[in-house]
DNA sequence: TGGTACATGTAACATGTTACATGATTAG
DNA sequence: CTAATCATGTAACATGTTACATGTACCA
């Protein structure tokens, strides 16, 4: 029985289901579509490309120009990537260091946790600023799962926005 | 110059500032308190219980009963924890393995995602649904900074409801 | 010709997960 | 007396991060 695909792998082989793509523009379409909850690195990404295609489910293509090795997906792995999307996808995890701050927040100065507070609150508003831009233009070229996905995004965002507004003062002083 | 804390370690440096407590305590402890956005493992605890004893930022008392071994804070625990304290938190992590099969889900059947979506939903609901029982116990018995941690998780659970109820049934088998 | 973006990779390390191994105490 | 819960730990592995090392092609 081969090991089942990990979810980055998965990923992987997902963005290769619509054309051959090298390391490197796997690492930006990443970033760019899936990078908001499923963040990955260069190293993995290479790390990721050579054990899968050792695996067989993906092959490297005659290396072009600049050193472009473009991968593209094989049979087996389009059957891998199958069998990952028929396993119930496991529970998001959510890492927010802001929030071990403000739990500990009794031995942390009011000053220095409100900066904190004040400097999330501005990256959050940025971020959701960004998805809005992103969204006519994803509504007109992107399917209705990109839009969803980047509807989640903005959700997310506006919720967490309203958080900070009902943060009590003393852990939010300054205005954005 | 001494490596800073990571957070998990200042987590449970910030634990033992209320009392001495086992590995088996702090497990059961972060768990309870911010194991929604910072999960830690058994493993994790342990080691890092040693790798921090090491450094002499804790120490272990007497083994008491079924080999219970209190750890308790130092000053220099408490001096590195300060420090931890003065650094800005990193950027939330939200690895969401469910958004990634929407994402995808052009390859994947229609009536599988809808499995996935349901499942999930449901899951939030309940995670709502224990947080809000919990709200008032926390407001009567918790400081402010429990009650705001709290009401983040009450917040981005209802954000996801929400989302959810926006999915459009054909969300799959779109493009291809 | 010099800087920037493109492009690939490795090494070392840090963090997180799963499985294993062992035993003590308590409640029923 | 026996099952559940409490309790500690290690080993092996998987995943993720950071720093390093190398070189190419384009364009101003």
């Amino acid at each position: 029985m081969t090991t089942p695909l990990n979810a980055t792998a998965a990923s992987l082989l997902g963005f290769l289901h619509e054309r051959p793509m090298t390391g490197w523009e796997l690492v930006e379409t990443a970033d760019a579509r899936i990078g908001a909850f499923w963040s990955l690195t260069r190293s993995q990404v290479y790390r990721e490309l050579a054990a899968t295609a050792r695996r067989g489910l993906i092959q490297a293509g005659e290396t072009g120009p600049r050193h472009r090795r473009p991968y593209s997906l094989t049979d087996a792995g389009r059957a891998a990537f199958q069998r990952w999307a028929e396993t119930m996808p496991a529970p998001e995890q959510i890492r927010y260091p802001l929030l071990l701050a403000i739990s500990f927040g009794s031995y942390i100065p009011e000053e220095t946790l409100a900066g904190f507070v004040a400097a999330h609150r501005r990256e959050h508003h940025e971020r959701l600023a960004a998805y809005e831009r992103a969204l006519p233009d994803v509504r007109a070229h992107g399917g209705p799962q990109a839009v969803a996905v980047l509807d989640f995004g903005i959700r997310y965002e506006r919720a967490v926005l309203g958080w900070f507004e009902t943060l009590p003062w003393e852990l939010a002083r300054q205005s954005l």
